[in-house]
RNA sequence: GCCCGAAUGGCGGAAUUGGUAUACGCGAGCGACUUAAAAUCGCUUCCCGACAGGGGUAUGGGUUCAAGUCCCAUUUCGGGCACCA
């Protein structure tokens, strides 16, 4: 009688799976389809944390879930290589960033691995290797053609630690997301994406998407739409200030206008004897940081010296320039109106401007209707090494050329100092052979930044479809196959991610080379594991799991995963508990036993008739010896019908704790009441997609193919039931009815009311009964 | 400030459509096995009460035969956005 031994077990599966490359998908008309994928990783140099095995895991659930219910299932697995960590890595070592790369991806690989996943290995994709990010050069060649990958100079985000400039959902708090350190303004020349061509179809179809309402209206609000008007207010001169606003309604009580300080014609406005003070304040406002300006509220700003005319009141109004004004939005200007909006009444007040409270006119009356987005377009250039390049030259004169495609891929050079300063030119500006390119015949300088990461994510999820494919970005039929992906798992990118990659997609189906516009159907957005002590694990903290070390202190990857599936609803955050670990060790101990005492004890039952069952481990384990055999095996089999329900229809409402916490108690059922071989095969095939090595073994042992078993109604029907007495929605009784009983209201009341127990609560007379036989409960007012 | 989400035993959590509150696990206690310990197996475990019974899902109200679940208000915690005109 052997012990339980996961690691050996464990060895010994993923040998197997390995081998006969057993999670090998490929399209096969006639059976339904099911593309599932995590939100692949950064191969980070620390390895696998325990909330990559949470997101892991959920996606390998579902996929096993359907693998056992026979459909075809590709759920591949990839790397999003570029960026920062590992660039930074290189400048303080020396060591290359592809190698580094390197080997962090063996690492993830060789842990993924030692997880048991349903990966289709022969997918693995990797965003740094030049493979494919010829095919993101090809992208961004796409959206160039088309006008929409595009330079502007005007100020940007930029962060001085990493020396690179930002896109707007990559600053948080007026922090860089990757450093934390402050963000600045700089006026730069930059490489955009335009998305807010696509603004109103993404917000249009967040409706549409089977996504949590937190993400939908996080995205919702990033993309902000305001339908307004905008307004034109002539200047004394020849020159105009256009404002939006929402509410053309207020004109009559707009009593002054304010531009931003980065307002582009600023300076032809301000009049002589202001000039001087105007241009401190906007040296001020600029040199201020985003926090600095977050955080002191407190209205700064000055006059300009100039008037505009209020169309509809013909009033000379005065324009100020004050910092709660922003450049990035409408128009950079607005017109004030202090009766109506907090913001202005506040300026107003500070400067001693009117106020006026005037009456609401017809909206059209002035302006032209105008719709507005907080979004702005992606900016997308990055002044560092680490990245796919962009595939732009620039001729003598300066003007950018596309690189050819029949020269993808733009190679990133190997060089030897990674190091990015505040040039605003990234490392690459230093390779000097490399800068230099002939196109038609012309010599020209290439492009030295490199793309934002979230590029090479933004189309990643297609290439899964074919990934080896060295004639497009993906195969159009692959692609009608398989996708979109059916569930997408992830904890993060809320807001950046899962919107361009919901903009590309738009982008590739106008060009007719996807057939979907949606890439996502369903998304999981899983919740962060946490310290023990209930706060966020880090290094510093000292407060790390290392799921490698849950594995080999000898609970093994089994029972990590599926006590990362039980910790709690998976959307929601957790706390690390090392007992409750344990706890489900015990839990696929019992199973195996129970396996252990079938074999010890295999006699067939040949009459239906239950056999019992004793572990090698436990020998005080009970003994069926029940005088009436057949009830027995009714009740078991109810127990079995019931689990298989219950777990089944818990992994399609993603309830996985409570799926493990129904096999648990079909265990405990299990070593009360003695099991059948039936039993074991059920149990093993529920276990498989959280315990797939022990489930593995366990199925091996019992001669059974792993297919997902099926419920039948009809043995979850008893002869009786329990019937709830309750008097005055109090619980007071308790009967065991039959179920044809339970069909006649009249025969049951009269029961329930002449019963001795209820009858000591209603003796101050019955006002009315309610019987409800869906919940079998007869409520008795008195 | 605005928009979401949450609050249930000593702890993590369950209760899917308004119908038996606390499934499952942890922890704790008791017992069996053992020379002993570990492991394993069994039992107990919301509170008050000897029992009868009573109370109980953050707080206060409401709807209902019936509320953890629905409605109103309040408190606390978590997340997102944050001068977007």
């Amino acid at each position: 009688m052997d012990r339980y031994e996961p690691l050996k077990i464990e060895q010994k599966w993923q040998k197997i799976w390995e081998k006969e490359e057993s999670f090998k998908a490929s399209e096969e008309e006639g059976r339904p389809k099911m593309m599932l994928a995590e939100m692949f990783p950064y191969p980070s140099g620390a390895g696998l944390h325990v909330g990559h095995v949470r997101n892991f895991t959920i996606v390998d659930v579902l996929t096993r879930f359907y693998r056992q219910q026979r459909l075809n299932v590709l759920r591949p697995f990839g790397y999003d290589t570029f960026g920062l960590p590992a660039e930074n890595y290189a400048i303080k070592t020396g060591t290359a960033p592809q190698e580094v790369t390197k080997e962090n991806i063996a690492n993830f690989r060789k842990q993924a691995k030692k997880l048991g996943y349903a990966i289709d290995w022969s997918r693995e994709i990797n965003t740094s290797d030049p493979e494919y990010y010829k095919w993101t050069q090809w992208c961004f060649l796409q959206l160039y053609k088309k006008g929409l990958a595009y330079q502007k100079e005007s100020y940007q985000w930029w962060c001085p630690e990493d020396q690179t400039v930002l896109a707007n959902e990559q600053v948080e708090n007026g922090k860089c997301w990757r450093c934390g350190h402050e963000v600045e303004k700089k006026k730069m020349k930059q490489w955009f994406f335009k998305i807010t061509e696509y603004a109103d179809e993404l917000l249009d179809e967040i409706d549409n998407l089977e996504w949590p309402e937190k993400i939908k209206t996080m995205q919702k609000n990033w993309i902000g739409r305001s339908v307004g008007s905008e307004i034109e207010f002539k200047l004394t001169g020849t020159n105009s200030i256009t404002v939006f606003t929402t509410r053309p309604d207020t004109i009559l009580g707009a009593t002054f206008i304010v531009v931003a300080p980065e307002y582009a014609g600023l300076e032809y406005i301000v009049a002589e004897d202001c000039r001087d003070e105007v241009m401190k304040y906007k040296a001020e406002a600029l040199k201020k940081s985003e926090i600095e300006r977050q955080e002191n509220k407190e209205k700064t700003g000055v006059f300009t010296g100039a008037y505009a005319v209020n169309p509809a009141t013909k009033e000379k109004i005065p324009i100020w320039v004050a910092d709660y004004v922003l450049v990035g939005y409408g128009t950079g200007a607005i017109m004030a109106v202090p009766a109506y909006d907090e913001r202005d009444r506040e300026f107003a007040e500070k400067f001693d401007l009117p106020v006026v409270e005037a009456e609401l006119i017809d909206r059209d009356l002035y302006g032209t209707p105008k719709v507005m987005y907080k979004m702005r377009d992606w900016l997308i250039s990055r002044q560092r090494y680490w990245g796919c390049p962009i595939p732009i030259a620039y001729d003598k004169e300066g003007n950018p050329h596309p690189i050819p495609e029949d020269q993808l891929p733009v190679m990133l050079p190997e060089i030897k100092d990674y190091e990015p300063d505040a040039s605003g030119r990234s490392a690459l500006a230093k390779a000097k052979d490399w800068l230099k390119v002939e196109i038609d015949g012309e010599e020209m300088t290439r492009e030295t930044d490199t793309l934002d990461g979230y590029a090479c994510s933004s189309w990643y999820l297609w290439r899964y479809a074919s990934p080896h494919d060295t004639k497009a970005a993906w195969d159009a039929e692959a692609i009608k196959y398989w996708e979109p992906v059916d569930y997408y798992c992830g904890a993060d990118h809320a807001v950046a991610h899962l919107l361009y990659i919901r903009f590309w997609c738009k982008f590739f189906a106008d060009m007719g080379y996807l057939p979907f516009r949606e890439p996502i159907k369903r998304l999981l957005y899983n919740g962060y594991i946490n310290a023990p002590d209930g706060k966020k694990m880090s290094k510093s903290k000292g407060n790390v799991i290392d799921p490698l070390d849950v594995i080999n202190d000898g609970y093994g990857a089994d029972t990590l995963r599926t006590y990362e599936m039980f910790i709690g609803p998976y959307d929601l955050d957790a706390a690390w508990d090392t007992r409750s670990v344990g706890g489900v060790y015990r839990f696929l101990n019992r199973c195996y036993n129970l396996l252990e005492g079938k074999q010890s004890d295999s006699v067939p039952s040949g009459d239906g008739s239950l056999r019992p069952v004793v572990t090698g481990e436990a020998p005080s384990f009970s003994v069926v010896t029940s005088e009436s055999p057949r009830e027995e095996a009714i009740g078991l089999l109810q127990t079995r019908h019931k689990t298989i329900k219950k777990v089944t229809e818990d992994i399609h409402r993603y309830s996985f704790n409570t799926a493990v916490a129904a096999l648990m108690e079909y265990v405990n059922e299990l070593y009360k009441s003695g099991a059948e071989k039936e039993d074991l095969i059920v149990l093993a095939k529920l276990l498989k997609p959280f315990a797939p090595h022990l489930a593995s073994e366990m199925l091996e042992r019992l001669d059974s193919d792993d297919e997902w078993p099926k419920w039948d109604e009809k043995y979850l029907v008893a002869d009786t039931v329990e019937l709830v007495v309750q008097v005055n929605g109090k619980l007071r009784a308790k009967f065991e009815v039959s179920v044809d009983d339970l069909e006649d209201e009249d025969k049951i009341v009269k029961m329930v009311l002449d019963d001795k127990k209820v009858q000591k609560y209603t003796e101050s007379g019955v006002k009315k009964t309610i019987f409800v036989k869906k919940a079998k409960l007869v409520n008795i007012v008195v």
